[in-house]
DNA sequence: GATCAGGTGTTACGTTATAACATTAGCGTG
DNA sequence: CACGCTAATGTTATAACGTAACACCTGATC
């Protein structure tokens, strides 16, 4: 067996988040099958996002079988409602939700999106930050959407 | 003749954008030809944000002849080249950009789009507000592609 | 009027996404 | 177990957005 890592390394392979999105199912009544599981495994090991398509060729290349377009936006859809997965309409891609372990007790986060390698960070911006950008919107008669902000940036590794 | 405005209303017809539009573009050595200029014009009539292929509508429905998607798209890229135009990622859509007539001495400009209705306002948001966002951003080693942000809104009509 | 660049036309194709309908799987009830 | 219901998935077609590649035309300059 490997070398294990810290505790919370751990916590954070990919068979243990989907065992606590399984529960998480579980507890509310509906069915993390073994094809959401596996786009939702397709989601973790990659660690960025990836497009509906792109999942698809996942699951012809890495599970040797393939699963069509329309059964994974079906499954995306399912999985966003089950707040596993989070829908970044900026790339048009699709990530798993940085926080299936820990019951997603947050701030609502927001997605920087690397446009080169489409790496993802969750962060939360300061309340205050995010109430001045709330007036400034109210100023002119409109109502964000969607406090779930996104951000399209380039990380480190992409930005020359 | 029709009763006329304010000053800044009369300032803001489409006739006199255009006429800024073209002696921005002759000031650059660029060529306002008579298709880019109706497209702006689709663009700045409408007063909402408007797809490639809705305006290629517009070009056939409102002035008689076609323009296929593809010129469209050239000519959108032009004229967003020119700062006469805006491309809004999240909403898929263009926009004039309104600031034409005032030689485009601004700050940058993050975008409100009514994802009801396409209304796009744009605004400045505080200096602080912005630095304080962009420091968040940084901390976690990512940078913004841009700071023209976009944010999906609902404005007072369409948000029931 | 020859040449050259910019602008436009045309066709084809790639990517993202959804509609509509058929089929299958799981599950409770009599 | 058979039945019937609902959830899940399969299948096909198509809409919407966007770009590549190449042909042609037009207007300016020499």
């Amino acid at each position: 067996m490997a070398t294990p890592g810290t505790r919370e390394e751990l916590e954070q392979t990919t068979h243990n988040i989907l065992e606590s999105a399984k529960s998480h199912c579980e507890s509310r009544g509906t069915r993390l099958t073994e094809k959401r599981r596996q786009v939702l495994a397709g989601l973790l090991d990659s660690k960025r996002a990836l497009s509906a398509y792109e999942l698809t060729d996942y699951c012809r290349d890495e599970l040797g079988y393939p699963l069509q377009a329309m059964s994974v936006y079906r499954i995306l859809e399912f999985l966003e409602q089950e707040n596993l997965v989070h829908r970044l309409n900026l790339a048009k891609k699709y990530v798993a939700c940085s926080h299936i372990v820990c019951s997603h007790e947050h701030e609502l986060p927001q997605f920087l999106i690397c446009k080169g390698c489409f790496k993802v960070e969750e962060i939360t911006i300061e309340r205050k930050t995010m109430t001045s950008l709330n007036n400034s919107v109210e100023a002119v008669g409109f109502n964000l959407a969607s406090h779930q902000l996104e951000f399209d940036c380039l990380c480190v590794a992409c930005d020359d």
